[in-house]
DNA sequence: ATTAGTATCCTACAGTTGTAGTATATACAT
DNA sequence: ATGTATATACTACAACTGTAGGATACTAAT
Protein backbone atom coordinates (compact mmCIF):
# COMPACT_ATOMS: atom_id res chain seq x y z
CA UNK A 1 0.00 0.00 0.00
CA UNK A 2 1.57 2.94 -1.22
CA UNK A 3 1.00 6.15 -0.31
CA UNK A 4 0.44 9.28 -1.84
CA UNK A 5 1.55 12.75 -1.98
CA UNK A 6 -1.54 13.71 0.12
CA UNK A 7 -1.61 11.01 2.24
CA UNK A 8 1.90 11.92 3.54
CA UNK A 9 0.83 15.04 4.31
CA UNK A 10 -2.70 14.18 6.34
CA UNK A 11 -0.26 11.67 8.34
CA UNK A 12 2.64 14.17 9.28
CA UNK A 13 0.32 15.75 10.82
CA UNK A 14 -1.66 12.75 12.58
CA UNK A 15 2.31 11.80 13.53
CA UNK A 16 2.67 14.69 16.04
CA UNK A 17 1.57 11.91 18.39
CA UNK A 18 -2.14 12.97 19.87
CA UNK A 19 -5.54 12.83 18.49
CA UNK A 20 -7.13 15.89 16.03
CA UNK A 21 -10.23 17.33 15.63
CA UNK A 22 -11.58 17.96 11.92
CA UNK A 23 -10.63 21.51 12.55
CA UNK A 24 -7.29 20.97 13.84
CA UNK A 25 -6.14 19.05 10.90
CA UNK A 26 -7.77 21.22 8.35
CA UNK A 27 -6.21 24.39 9.54
CA UNK A 28 -2.74 22.62 9.73
CA UNK A 29 -2.99 21.74 6.30
CA UNK A 30 -4.31 24.62 5.31
CA UNK A 31 -0.95 26.55 5.02
CA UNK A 32 0.41 23.67 2.70
CA UNK A 33 -2.58 22.89 0.07
CA UNK A 34 -5.61 25.20 1.39
CA UNK A 35 -7.79 22.35 1.30
CA UNK A 36 -11.26 22.71 2.23
CA UNK A 37 -12.43 20.73 5.49
CA UNK A 38 -14.44 17.86 3.35
CA UNK A 39 -11.60 17.30 0.99
CA UNK A 40 -9.57 16.72 4.15
CA UNK A 41 -12.48 14.83 5.33
CA UNK A 42 -12.80 12.42 2.72
CA UNK A 43 -8.94 11.91 2.93
CA UNK A 44 -9.32 10.65 6.65
CA UNK A 45 -12.14 9.06 5.78
CA UNK A 46 -10.57 6.55 2.60
CA UNK A 47 -7.22 6.36 4.63
CA UNK A 48 -9.48 4.77 7.61
CA UNK A 49 -10.63 2.17 4.91
CA UNK A 50 -7.07 1.86 4.21
CA UNK A 51 -5.96 1.29 7.70
CA UNK A 52 -3.78 4.08 7.55
CA UNK A 53 -6.13 6.08 9.74
CA UNK A 54 -7.98 5.48 12.84
CA UNK A 55 -11.03 7.37 13.65
CA UNK A 56 -13.21 7.52 17.17
CA UNK A 57 -16.01 8.66 16.33
CA UNK A 58 -17.11 9.40 19.92
CA UNK A 59 -14.20 11.28 20.67
CA UNK A 60 -13.88 15.03 20.57
CA UNK A 61 -11.01 14.82 18.86
CA UNK A 62 -11.53 11.56 17.04
CA UNK A 63 -8.72 11.21 14.40
CA UNK A 64 -5.36 9.64 14.76
CA UNK A 65 -2.94 7.78 12.93
CA UNK A 66 -2.83 3.88 12.59
CA UNK A 67 0.23 3.54 11.12
CA UNK A 68 3.82 4.58 12.31
CA UNK A 69 6.29 6.95 10.47
CA UNK A 70 8.85 4.73 10.71
CA UNK A 71 6.87 1.40 8.62
CA UNK A 72 5.92 4.04 6.02
CA UNK A 73 8.91 5.95 5.69
CA UNK A 74 11.07 2.44 5.46
CA UNK A 75 8.54 1.06 2.82
CA UNK A 76 9.10 4.53 0.53
CA UNK A 77 12.45 4.22 1.36
CA UNK A 78 12.76 0.65 -0.23
CA UNK A 79 10.52 1.23 -3.11
CA UNK A 80 13.06 4.56 -3.84
CA UNK A 81 16.16 1.83 -3.36
CA UNK A 82 14.72 -0.74 -5.26
CA UNK A 83 13.05 1.31 -8.06
CA UNK A 84 15.94 3.63 -8.70
CA UNK A 85 19.09 2.06 -7.79
CA UNK A 86 18.02 -1.90 -8.15
CA UNK A 87 19.07 -2.00 -4.38
CA UNK A 88 21.86 -1.14 -4.41
CA UNK A 89 22.27 1.26 -1.16
CA UNK A 90 25.34 2.52 -1.97
CA UNK A 91 24.66 3.98 -5.48
CA UNK A 92 21.85 5.91 -3.59
CA UNK A 93 23.44 7.03 -0.87
CA UNK A 94 26.19 8.39 -2.87
CA UNK A 95 24.04 10.66 -5.13
CA UNK A 96 22.23 11.89 -1.85
CA UNK A 97 25.42 12.89 -0.51
CA UNK A 98 26.91 14.18 -4.10
CA UNK A 99 23.97 16.95 -3.94
CA UNK A 100 23.39 17.40 -0.55
CA UNK A 101 24.29 20.38 2.10
CA UNK A 102 24.82 18.50 4.95
CA UNK A 103 26.81 20.22 7.55
CA UNK A 104 30.34 19.03 9.84
CA UNK A 105 27.97 18.03 12.50
CA UNK A 106 26.00 15.73 10.34
CA UNK A 107 29.00 14.83 8.43
CA UNK A 108 30.67 13.39 11.42
CA UNK A 109 27.63 11.15 12.68
CA UNK A 110 27.35 10.07 9.31
CA UNK A 111 30.91 8.73 9.66
CA UNK A 112 30.88 7.45 12.77
CA UNK A 113 27.63 5.14 11.78
CA UNK A 114 30.20 4.23 8.79
CA UNK A 115 32.99 3.28 11.42
CA UNK A 116 30.30 1.52 13.90
CA UNK A 117 29.86 -1.16 10.93
CA UNK A 118 33.09 -2.01 10.76
CA UNK A 119 33.24 -5.41 11.80
CA UNK B 1 6.13 15.10 -12.93
CA UNK B 2 5.56 12.32 -11.02
CA UNK B 3 6.40 8.26 -12.17
CA UNK B 4 4.61 5.47 -11.55
CA UNK B 5 6.26 2.25 -10.74
CA UNK B 6 5.21 0.94 -14.56
CA UNK B 7 6.50 4.40 -15.85
CA UNK B 8 9.84 3.87 -14.34
CA UNK B 9 9.81 -0.07 -15.53
CA UNK B 10 9.60 0.92 -18.88
CA UNK B 11 11.88 3.77 -18.75
CA UNK B 12 14.25 1.54 -16.64
CA UNK B 13 14.67 -0.69 -19.77
CA UNK B 14 14.61 2.53 -22.45
CA UNK B 15 18.12 3.86 -20.50
CA UNK B 16 19.85 0.64 -22.07
CA UNK B 17 21.05 3.59 -24.38
CA UNK B 18 19.50 2.93 -27.40
CA UNK B 19 16.22 2.56 -29.45
CA UNK B 20 14.09 -0.27 -29.07
CA UNK B 21 10.89 -2.40 -30.96
CA UNK B 22 7.85 -2.85 -29.27
CA UNK B 23 8.93 -6.42 -29.33
CA UNK B 24 12.27 -5.79 -27.88
CA UNK B 25 10.35 -3.67 -25.10
CA UNK B 26 7.33 -6.42 -24.67
CA UNK B 27 9.26 -9.00 -23.99
CA UNK B 28 11.95 -7.40 -21.41
CA UNK B 29 9.50 -6.19 -19.70
CA UNK B 30 7.65 -9.42 -19.92
CA UNK B 31 9.81 -11.14 -17.28
CA UNK B 32 9.53 -7.80 -15.12
CA UNK B 33 5.48 -7.75 -15.25
CA UNK B 34 4.25 -9.94 -17.72
CA UNK B 35 2.26 -7.43 -19.96
CA UNK B 36 0.35 -7.79 -23.03
CA UNK B 37 1.80 -5.91 -25.77
CA UNK B 38 -0.84 -3.64 -25.84
CA UNK B 39 -0.29 -2.65 -22.04
CA UNK B 40 3.09 -1.55 -23.00
CA UNK B 41 2.19 0.29 -26.39
CA UNK B 42 -0.49 2.32 -24.62
CA UNK B 43 2.34 3.24 -21.77
CA UNK B 44 5.07 4.38 -24.54
CA UNK B 45 1.75 6.51 -26.07
CA UNK B 46 0.56 8.09 -22.76
CA UNK B 47 4.62 8.30 -21.85
CA UNK B 48 5.48 10.18 -25.58
CA UNK B 49 2.78 13.03 -24.42
CA UNK B 50 4.26 13.38 -21.47
CA UNK B 51 7.26 14.14 -22.87
CA UNK B 52 9.09 10.98 -21.26
CA UNK B 53 9.62 8.75 -24.23
CA UNK B 54 10.85 9.87 -27.54
CA UNK B 55 8.96 7.82 -30.78
CA UNK B 56 10.51 7.64 -34.28
CA UNK B 57 7.28 6.21 -35.82
CA UNK B 58 9.44 5.75 -39.27
CA UNK B 59 12.24 4.11 -37.62
CA UNK B 60 12.75 0.57 -37.33
CA UNK B 61 13.25 0.41 -33.91
CA UNK B 62 11.03 3.53 -32.90
CA UNK B 63 11.21 3.74 -28.94
CA UNK B 64 13.53 5.94 -27.42
CA UNK B 65 13.73 7.36 -23.48
CA UNK B 66 13.16 11.54 -23.69
CA UNK B 67 14.10 12.24 -20.29
CA UNK B 68 17.25 11.16 -17.94
CA UNK B 69 18.13 8.70 -15.58
CA UNK B 70 19.56 11.06 -13.34
CA UNK B 71 16.60 13.46 -13.97
CA UNK B 72 14.22 10.99 -13.15
CA UNK B 73 16.51 9.75 -10.24
CA UNK B 74 17.05 13.24 -8.71
CA UNK B 75 12.87 14.11 -8.38
CA UNK B 76 12.44 10.97 -7.09
CA UNK B 77 15.44 11.52 -4.49
CA UNK B 78 14.01 15.14 -3.84
CA UNK B 79 10.90 13.98 -3.11
CA UNK B 80 11.50 11.03 -0.74
CA UNK B 81 13.60 13.84 1.26
CA UNK B 82 11.02 16.39 1.31
CA UNK B 83 8.23 14.26 1.84
CA UNK B 84 9.44 12.01 4.42
CA UNK B 85 12.36 13.25 5.89
CA UNK B 86 11.47 17.28 5.66
CA UNK B 87 14.45 18.25 3.83
CA UNK B 88 16.78 16.26 6.52
CA UNK B 89 19.79 15.12 4.00
CA UNK B 90 21.60 13.27 7.32
CA UNK B 91 18.37 11.88 8.53
CA UNK B 92 17.79 10.13 5.76
CA UNK B 93 21.23 8.74 4.63
CA UNK B 94 21.12 7.44 8.53
CA UNK B 95 18.29 5.92 7.98
CA UNK B 96 19.17 3.71 4.81
CA UNK B 97 22.22 2.86 6.75
CA UNK B 98 21.41 1.61 9.42
CA UNK B 99 19.27 -0.86 7.82
CA UNK B 100 21.22 -1.62 4.92
CA UNK B 101 24.48 -4.35 4.34
CA UNK B 102 26.96 -2.84 2.40
CA UNK B 103 29.92 -3.65 1.60
CA UNK B 104 33.46 -3.02 3.03
CA UNK B 105 34.47 -1.36 0.01
CA UNK B 106 31.13 0.73 -0.35
CA UNK B 107 31.47 1.78 3.10
CA UNK B 108 35.21 3.05 2.09
CA UNK B 109 33.94 4.70 -0.97
CA UNK B 110 31.29 6.47 1.56
CA UNK B 111 33.77 7.63 4.25
CA UNK B 112 36.07 9.02 1.18
CA UNK B 113 33.34 11.14 0.05
CA UNK B 114 32.62 12.36 3.01
CA UNK B 115 36.31 13.00 3.80
CA UNK B 116 36.11 15.04 0.31
CA UNK B 117 33.36 16.87 1.62
CA UNK B 118 35.29 18.66 4.09
CA UNK B 119 36.26 22.21 3.23
C1' DA C 1 -36.18 27.67 21.43
C1' DT C 2 -33.54 29.82 17.60
C1' DT C 3 -29.63 30.85 15.35
C1' DA C 4 -24.82 30.27 13.91
C1' DG C 5 -20.95 27.67 13.60
C1' DT C 6 -18.78 23.24 13.12
C1' DA C 7 -18.72 18.26 11.97
C1' DT C 8 -20.30 14.40 9.57
C1' DC C 9 -22.11 11.90 5.83
C1' DC C 10 -23.22 11.13 1.19
C1' DT C 11 -22.52 12.12 -3.45
C1' DA C 12 -20.20 13.52 -7.63
C1' DC C 13 -17.09 14.32 -11.11
C1' DA C 14 -12.88 14.80 -13.89
C1' DG C 15 -8.19 13.07 -14.38
C1' DT C 16 -4.82 9.30 -14.00
C1' DT C 17 -3.38 4.56 -13.96
C1' DG C 18 -3.49 -0.33 -14.80
C1' DT C 19 -5.04 -3.34 -18.04
C1' DA C 20 -6.32 -5.07 -22.40
C1' DG C 21 -9.75 -6.10 -26.59
C1' DT C 22 -10.49 -5.24 -31.43
C1' DA C 23 -9.43 -3.71 -35.80
C1' DT C 24 -6.44 -2.29 -39.27
C1' DA C 25 -1.98 -1.80 -41.56
C1' DT C 26 2.43 -3.57 -42.76
C1' DA C 27 5.96 -6.84 -43.81
C1' DC C 28 8.05 -11.10 -44.50
C1' DA C 29 7.92 -16.08 -46.02
C1' DT C 30 6.37 -19.16 -49.25
C1' DA D 1 -0.29 -13.06 -54.45
C1' DT D 2 -1.57 -15.00 -49.91
C1' DG D 3 -1.19 -16.17 -45.44
C1' DT D 4 0.98 -15.31 -40.85
C1' DA D 5 3.28 -12.55 -37.68
C1' DT D 6 4.00 -8.11 -35.88
C1' DA D 7 2.98 -3.23 -35.09
C1' DT D 8 -0.01 0.51 -34.73
C1' DA D 9 -4.16 2.79 -33.66
C1' DC D 10 -8.33 3.33 -31.40
C1' DT D 11 -11.34 2.29 -27.73
C1' DA D 12 -12.86 0.85 -23.15
C1' DC D 13 -13.35 0.25 -18.49
C1' DA D 14 -12.67 -0.16 -13.50
C1' DA D 15 -9.92 1.55 -9.55
C1' DC D 16 -7.90 5.26 -7.50
C1' DT D 17 -6.98 10.26 -6.60
C1' DG D 18 -7.79 15.12 -6.14
C1' DT D 19 -11.26 18.06 -5.22
C1' DA D 20 -15.39 19.71 -3.37
C1' DG D 21 -20.81 20.66 -3.15
C1' DG D 22 -25.01 19.83 -0.55
C1' DA D 23 -27.65 17.98 3.26
C1' DT D 24 -28.02 16.93 7.79
C1' DA D 25 -26.80 16.65 12.59
C1' DC D 26 -24.80 18.49 16.68
C1' DT D 27 -23.33 22.12 19.94
C1' DA D 28 -22.78 26.33 22.09
C1' DA D 29 -24.50 31.15 22.58
C1' DT D 30 -28.10 34.19 23.04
Amino acid sequence: MKLSEAEWAVLNILWSGRSFSLKEITTALQDVNGWNKNTVYTYLTRMEKKGLVSIERSQDKPYSAAVTKDYCAQKERNELLDKVYGGATGDLIAAFLKESSISTEERNRLKKMLDDMEV
